[in-house]
DNA sequence: GATTAATAGTTGCATCTGCAACCAAGTCAA
DNA sequence: TTGACTTGGTTGCAGATGCAACTATTAATC
């Protein structure tokens, strides 16, 4: 059946990919203008933030960010001050992740900003659409995570 | 009203990220492995390949690539004779692009793929959503554009 | 207990990218 | 025509990233 060549404008990753960057970059400029942080950093701060101390690798299977990219999210995190590392008591390999004070006041003005701007968004789109949007892009997820290996960033 | 700490795992930016990085990574395999490209230069090929010969500036409003990434895939595309270049007779500063015989090659098979790859995700998503997604992300794309500046990859 | 395999995390290296600066050609206006 | 400005495209440089290789510790197997 349909013999049309392909249209880039209709292919699902790419339509993804427009869309998550545009709304990334919109974003980023919060975080980057007033802490010179990368979206990798947000993420890991954001993560420690809503789910509190762990290890670098459970930020790995909560976020599905690659380890080398939390690895130098951490570190950064830490020579900024807002992420302390513990030894583990269970594992010497591990180190327990935490936010310092400052980490847990820059979650806690970005984590703000951050829901004001996807209630903004999701008000754009009208409720209709707001209200497929979550189910549709965690179900493109798990399914990727079935088919391929890695997902990453 | 709504004070709950802020999660990422809603957060629409970072939902949309997880899933264009996994369907797109999950493409990647396809074009990476056969010919060695860059997604940037798959892109620029698919655009090519859809809509036939113009010059770069086109490739960028059509896509919303930014130059450097298009100037760049097109020198790569060139090198595996994939792409010519060819002056353009209206204007001394800009080149018409266009695919190579084995760039039309490539494109149909590549083309091909994507298609497989985009009918299938949307046959495990089921009618019910991916009749919704792309409407969603279209409309996600044109608000980010009014808003922000530049959208990019 | 010794050996082997697996795992937490870091680092080197080779890209890929973004931004600003740049060149060359076109436009506009006096 | 000349000079100021815009625009198509490239390049330098400073990050950010992915992958493979590596260290150190833990688990498994004999």
């Amino acid at each position: 059946m349909a013999d049309k060549t392909f249209d880039l404008q209709d292919f699902l990753p790419y339509l993804l990919n427009q869309a998550a960057e545009a709304t990334s970059r919109s974003f980023e400029g919060v975080y980057k203008a007033r802490y010179g942080m990368t979206r990798t950093q947000w993420r890991v701060l954001a993560n420690l933030g809503r789910f509190g101390a762990m290890t670098a690798r459970d930020i790995c299977r909560i976020s599905h960010i690659e380890k080398t990219k939390v690895s130098r999210a951490v570190a950064a995190l830490e020579t900024e001050v807002m992420l302390a590392r513990a030894p583990s008591p269970e594992d010497g390999r591990a180190e327990i992740l935490s936010l310092t004070p400052r980490g847990l006041a820059v979650f806690a003005e970005l984590g703000e900003r951050a829901q004001a701007f996807d209630a903004d968004l999701r008000a754009k789109l009208g409720p209709e659409l707001a209200a497929r949007i979550d189910a549709i892009l965690r179900e493109i997820i798990v399914l990727q995570a079935d088919a391929g290996p890695e997902g990453d960033d």
